[in-house]
DNA sequence: TATGTTTATGTTACCGATAACATTAACATA
DNA sequence: TATGTTAATGTTATCGGTAACATAAACATA
């Protein structure tokens, strides 16, 4: 490998003087400059990064930890933060969680290992909270997207919860429907806990009831809806949901899909709308209704906020920054 | 930071003695490896990536390098590779370079500056090639995936695009088509090379004709299709295709949008079928008939092949592991 | 008893870069 | 002319590990 050594000696020079070159230090005759230049180019020289990082103490990596890079919310908060990454110089590497708090640690301990500039972390949940300690004990800047953990102070990006619950709930409201499920994620969760109670605020705000046996905590991976979905039906017709609101994607599909199954028409018997598009690209004739969150933006200002952190060019303060959703109303709520 | 200066000297060794302890070395007494294992873990010490990489020139970081991760397909191959990237202890950058050759140079330089152990790519093309260059000529181990460059000798995972194109066709005429367009890649791209040979060959083999006003090349993410289906409708209708096979998810998807826009009925005027699943999740009524090609497999398999490249244990010759695609006959080709 | 062998541990140098300090030459100033 | 200042470059030590070699103790063997 081509060194900062064998350049110095091709050129005449010390060794510092090479990395004085390389650094665009001022300190460096113009006539020097452009000789180490010309020998860096002929013999094609690469600053190596780990020899640099063992002094600076900086590798320019960060880390994005997400539960599931297939699933496209995550998949584009992740495109939005490598972009931003890219524009400043840092590397990105990644690591799915898989909503597993345990595959979450094995993650943090690699990074730290790493020893990445920072990490950007959708957490897997409260149980977090000890990866998270972890990596602040070790002092490495961490900024949350699309979560956060409670009793830890860091900065967020995420779609707002609260207005995009209102607003799924107030599109079903106006479509006439009186009893709403919610299909919710764990509460362990933060962002399943913000939306349990925004549900029930936005209840109240559209004149609705809540009904408790129509709030459904469940998984945001589950993938068979088939037995609450039954007991819904199971119920007296008076008493079914007429709407559902379900908390991501996955869960909104794979309830569609149960309902399917047991033959309950969509959205006549009952109407479905959930967080998040389940398409990138957006099909031919897209059928669920949906309240696409700016996964591209949190990914993007998450970087940017965790960047500020690493370069210390952030406030003290932790900073939330909640970014507004968009109603798509398709077939799966509006009846023909 | 907690170095193995700290433990040894707690634990009354040498540095050395801590190394061989972290590494395993069998030439340790049962005693002292207790003793400084004990050290270790009342000083919470992780061992420096960076510094050991120093000195073993290796940093257990492997760069993926694709066009677009929020490309559904990319990212199921981005998926698989990661499983088996964690599973062999090896942590994966990511990189997109957008189909751009340049911006992908970009990042050539960046992980020849940080030193990764290899690279998995799906190259944007031909262009490549003095990127490919650059790391064969640092000896860093590079495999494909979905796409190769003529002339660069490397292992290969991708969908087998002969016998997908020649599903696709064969269901078309199995349907009764006998005009069929092809909307391509790039003919600068491998696979958009093979498919459009696959094409023809697989019309001839359903006793078909190939007409070349019907063999069309545009860009892999080309978002608009107005003027490609504008041009096909101007055709005399006994001209015109009654199925197109679209080379990718989005040409697939944007197609059928410009035949909306132009109010072509699918399947009825024109029958549309793709390769790979624009959805990740599969909504509740898909519509789009596909070749899923097996993205999750061709990322662990492109993975696999690259982690035995790294460690020496794969054979001489370069490997081309082609695997089969699922046909999911939709809606978009069958009329009601 | 002297020597060889094995096992466990320590010492030194080095990986490729940079920070901190040292030196030199050129020039300005008193 | 002696001294101070500035600009350009060099020297040394160090980052946190590990390879290679050196050493010491314990034991076996002739």
């Amino acid at each position: 490998m081509v060194t900062i050594y064998d350049i110095a000696k091709k050129a005449n020079v010390s060794p510092m003087t090479v990395s004085r070159v390389i650094n665009h230090s001022p300190a460096i005759s113009e006539a020097t400059r452009l000789k180490v230049e010309a020998v860096i180019r002929e013999m094609d020289y690469i600053p190596n990064k780990q020899a640099r990082g063992l002094v600076s103490k900086e590798t320019k990596l960060i880390s994005l930890v997400i539960p599931d890079i297939a699933n496209p919310f995550f998949t584009t908060i992740a495109r939005g933060a490598e972009d931003k990454a890219l524009q400043s110089g840092y590397q990105m590497l990644l690591g799915n969680s898989d909503e597993q708090t345990d595959k979450e640690c094995r993650y943090v301990d690699l990074l730290l290992s790493s020893k990445v500039d920072g990490v950007l972390i959708a957490p897997t949940g409260d149980a977090s909270l000890s990866n998270l300690r972890k990596l602040a004990k070790r002092r490495v800047p961490f900024v949350f997207v699309d979560r956060y953990v409670e009793g830890i102070d860091a900065d967020l990006a995420s779609g707002d919860n609260v207005e995009t619950t209102r607003e799924l709930v107030a599109h079903l409201a106006e479509q006439g429907h009186r009893r709403i499920a919610l299909i919710n994620g764990p509460s362990g969760i933060s962002n399943a806990r913000e939306r349990r109670q925004a549900f029930l605020d936005a209840l109240v705000l559209s004149g609705l009831e809540a009904y408790p046996e129509l709030l459904i905590e469940t998984h945001f991976r589950q993938d068979s809806f088939s037995d609450i979905v039954r007991t819904f039906m199971a119920l007296a017709p008076s008493a079914r949901p007429t709407a559902i609101v379900a908390a991501n994607n996955f869960i909104g599909v794979n309830t569609l899909r149960a309902l399917k199954e047991m033959n309950v028409t969509v959205p006549d018997e009952i109407a479905v709308a959930c967080f998040d598009d389940p398409e990138p690209i957006p099909d031919y004739n897209p059928f669920l209704t949906v309240a696409a969150q700016p996964a591209y933006d949190i990914g993007y200002m998450g970087m940017q906020m965790l960047i500020e952190r690493i370069e210390g060019t952030a406030p003290a303060r932790s900073r939330k920054i909640m970014l507004p959703s968009t109603l798509i109303v398709r077939k799966s709520t509006v009846k023909a």
